[in-house]
DNA sequence: CATGAATGAGCCTTCATTCAT
DNA sequence: AATGAATGAAGGCTCATTCAT
């Protein structure tokens, strides 16, 4: 399929160093069968970008965002970390895009992270009503919750958690904080 | 300054797309001047980030590493996010970058966020030597930080930061989550 | 038909920014279509060109040729007129390749334009000998008329002659100078 | 000179199937250098035409333009026969876009054509009034020489009027029929 | 016969880099 | 040191033509 290409070669190079040629190589075609299917190689772009908000299991994280527990966070967690692992080459593409083009910054956060965030809200906000979260405002805490998986995913670029090992004991770490905070000396 | 004009027009096209030509107008220089203080244009992008590891205050981040209490974690988050308000354009660009180039993402991960990691790690381990810290992993408390760090500019870029105000409420659950936990029922 | 539809194509964007495919759409079918009638686009000019030379309607010229009064050289200018604007678009394709493409200008000029100068120099020449006409040399004459036609599509595409009535008095002026000439001063 | 080659290879292939690349071996430069000069390739044809407009000589076009005698109109068929010839190349350019560009043809008309034509309108005017043309309509009549002009263009492309001698006898036959007109019946 | 997806050569244009002044 | 004109390789995109269905 053209978009694995594209995927590959602008996972790579980037995408303005990306050639048509080179995807079309990749990808087993002729460069006019490219633009058969994508108006442009912005197009082949923002269809990757499009596959990937096909393939975000919303439904999966609802249920998961419902967290109250240890295990439901480590469960998200670690969710999300593999949800991220398959997708790294497409999410690190249009990452690098984001950090230079507003348009697509815009649209991926409309797209993806306003959506998930909104999702993860509402299930706080349920949580914190019911007693299981204490009361902070969720707003901010699925904020938190977010910035949390966008750090996670450049450590995870910058090579610092490619090793499960290193991102299991994160996530253990963060469990714990989420549970029982880590500054000892206010619990006095 | 040349490398302020680079900074402009690589923070508002990304570095492919960006041309000589305009660093050159913007810096009211010629094309060739270019050329006589950086080999090529890859040499000014290196010469952004080499300014800004210069300019990263490693000895304030050693003072505010020492958090122990609320005041202090609430310190050194602000004072980061004072630092990536001030360079904002140039972190954009190296972050664009890194995304799809293991060389800078290896470069940039030396340069800066291992020595900021290391400092912070060990600042940590002696707060929880001093029983000022629970007695977590100061390596992964130390990436957790960074964690949170880097995922904070990536939702600055989005847009979810830029009002100052959703960052102190940010800033303050975190504070928060890092004192008392939030999960409720682990309390019990 | 395919050739109205690349008539249509080729006038309005001349033979070489026309695209098959925009032919193909406004001919209501595929370009594998055309290929099955035509062997190259060339052949579809060609095709249209010579369609042009089948419809020149040579009978009818030789009778109007014969002029010899003011009424029988209006109704030429007229008819040659009608013949043009019914043709405007083939014309014009036509002329532009001919500017450009010296085997089109001789294809065209053996095609049509000879035959109709020799047409109407044999009439003349008879009507000089009738004594109809003044003693002027034959060729010469039907070359001129010749000139007169192709200058007149000229100003017609170039929007002179769009309006009937400029066209009306210009044709009358010709009659007039071909009665009476222009020079007055010559006449006494 | 770049305008130089493009004129020839215009001349040679027309705008569309010349490329820039033989412009540019044409005209020993590379294809960089031309985008140095001329925004793009149409800018070049626009180009030609300008220079093309600004070589011809208003001036001496309205000396000749005061035709009142053979001689007189002689001399404007000759001088404007010779310009023809010495831009041949352009001419034939523009007007193969002309035929299929109406842009082309509104500047073309505007830079050019009306404004010859006004001139020759006055000049005729002029004369009508002095009694050394008969009482005709002078924009008609420029109009007709106009027309004249543009249809001894075309025969020159179609190869009816390289050979000075067959331009010679037909422009003796148009002064002749400008003095005495042609139809010899109805002198009687 | 009709179709239209696939092809790939070729084009216009850009731009990092050089170098004579 | 500064300049900016010249370079030419490379890229995105188009489109006439083919051919399997």
């Amino acid at each position: 399929q053209i978009l694995d290409a594209a995927t590959e070669v602008f996972a790579e190079k980037g995408f303005a160093r990306a050639t048509t040629k080179e995807i079309a190589d990749r990808a087993d075609v002729s460069e006019g069968t490219i633009y058969n299917y994508f108006e442009s190689k912005l197009e082949l772009l923002l269809g990757l970008s499009n596959r990937l908000v096909e393939m975000v299991p919303f439904d999966e994280f609802l249920d998961l965002a419902a967290f109250d527990s240890d295990d439901a966070l480590r469960a998200l967690l670690q969710f999300r970390y593999a949800f991220t692992c398959e997708n790294e080459a497409t999410i690190r593409v249009i990452s690098s895009e984001i950090m230079i083009n507003p348009a697509m910054a815009t649209r991926y956060r409309e797209q993806l992270v306003v959506p998930l965030m909104d999702l993860i809200r509402d299930s706080m906000q349920a949580r914190i009503e019911a007693g299981q979260l204490r009361p902070v405002d969720a707003s901010s805490l699925s904020l938190f919750l977010s910035v949390i998986f966008a750090g996670t995913f450049v450590h995870f670029v910058l090579g610092d958690l490619q090793n499960k090992a290193t991102w299991d004991e994160l996530s253990e770490l963060i469990v714990g904080v989420f549970r029982d905070g880590v500054i000892a000396s206010v619990e006095a």
